[in-house]
DNA sequence: TGTACATCAGTGAACGCGCGTTCACTGATGTAC
DNA sequence: TGTACATCAGTGAACGCGCGTTCACTGATGTAC
């Protein structure tokens, strides 16, 4: 049969991951993939998936390594623009809400498999997630109204922001496409969380 | 062989539910798991567990009515203390983590299945959160500082409260047993996150 | 109280299926000379 | 530029296994008379 494409680069192991996330998009969770299925969604026997991965878990890790990836683009991005005082804390989460949309696939596949049944996959996630949470800390302690509080809650408030914007991310994930309505009242709400946080700030003695 | 014990009633298939807990708890994803492999493991033949469910979905659901019916249990009990003013913070939230270590299988459960691969399961444990949502969104409603919000910001800081435990209800449950001392700072990180937020409060213009 | 019978949680053989993985192979692409 | 050869992504047959589900059955428990 020799199905194969004229150029020997990366193309199918790259089909293989996206027909992964893809599945997961669907629904269906990453530990129930078969091997067998997603070598027939990209054209190929199943042993071939063998010259890509050496197992299931291996394409797993490369998922999370390529998803994290676009998470600290997007944190990298974020860093080289401004402060967000109540005037633009709008505009930065429509951005956020956006760059979710536009990379669909990689935060659903966060989303889901950051309490999934493959250990390793969970483990990795969990890891970046929590290096997210340290930087942003970091990154908030040299805003003016922050540069004197410790660490801790430094660590605080950073894990305050991302569970507030992990779970709108959900909320945008969900919607995504049929509700767009559902969207712009996410937007809403997630800015008067922000809002109401920040309007604690001034009034909290770190330490 | 004829192993049935001296009772008729319900014990296996209370044994099979449990099964069903423990294996989540232990790290595998429900969708992925075996109805075989679960019957085994209550010491009945793999045709049995149709004398109990008719599928390993109506097995699923109605854990996830188990499992919401102890969330709403502890929303009950929670409700006719008193108002969380800063003092006595810090011991209602003892009391929930305390609350999620004494339930630790079916908090596991929504948890994990909460973004699981089994549509129906999701949406039935979405559809129980946001009542829960919207209760303690009634409830803030009637408490002094906030009888005159709006609903739609009475929600949004139901939301953030409840973000701010799911989240640190996770942290209990991966330390529970083995690291005591995770399970205290998250206890110290999650009072300080309740109590920022109703510091803002008072500074909040609803509507 | 004793007996006949319905109920129902269990058994175990059997089925066809999709699974992951092994193996020896093919043949186009890219490279060294 | 042409040729010989290494590389490597693909094939397809074959394997043993665990899966969910069907079926006819068994025998103890509970109930009606």
């Amino acid at each position: 049969m020799a199905r194969r494409k004229a150029s020997r680069g990366e193309g199918t192991r790259t089909a293989l991951m996206e027909a992964a996330l893809k599945q997961v998009a669907r629904g269906r969770s990453f530990e129930a993939m078969s091997l067998r299925k997603l070598a027939q969604s990209v054209d190929i026997v199943p042993t071939a998936f063998y010259r890509h991965f050496e197992s299931m878990e291996a394409l797993g890790l490369a998922l999370v390594d390529e998803c994290l990836r676009t998470l600290r683009r997007m944190m990298r991005e974020a860093r080289e623009r401004e402060l967000p005082d109540s005037q633009i804390l709008r505009d930065s989460v429509e951005t956020y809400f956006r760059y979710v949309q536009a990379n669909r696939l990689h935060f659903t596949f966060i989303m889901r498999e950051r309490y999934g049944g493959v250990a390793a996959l969970r483990h990795a996630i969990r890891a970046g997630i929590a290096l997210f949470v340290s930087e942003l800390a970091t990154d908030l302690g040299r805003f003016p109204g922050l540069t004197r509080w410790t660490s801790e809650d430094l660590r605080m408030i950073a894990g305050l922001i991302v569970s507030t914007v992990t779970e709108a991310t959900e909320s945008v994930l969900e919607a995504d496409g049929h509700h767009p309505e559902q969207v712009d009242l996410e937007l809403a709400q997630t800015e008067k969380k922000l809002r109401l946080v920040l309007l604690a700030v001034p009034h909290w003695r770190s330490g």
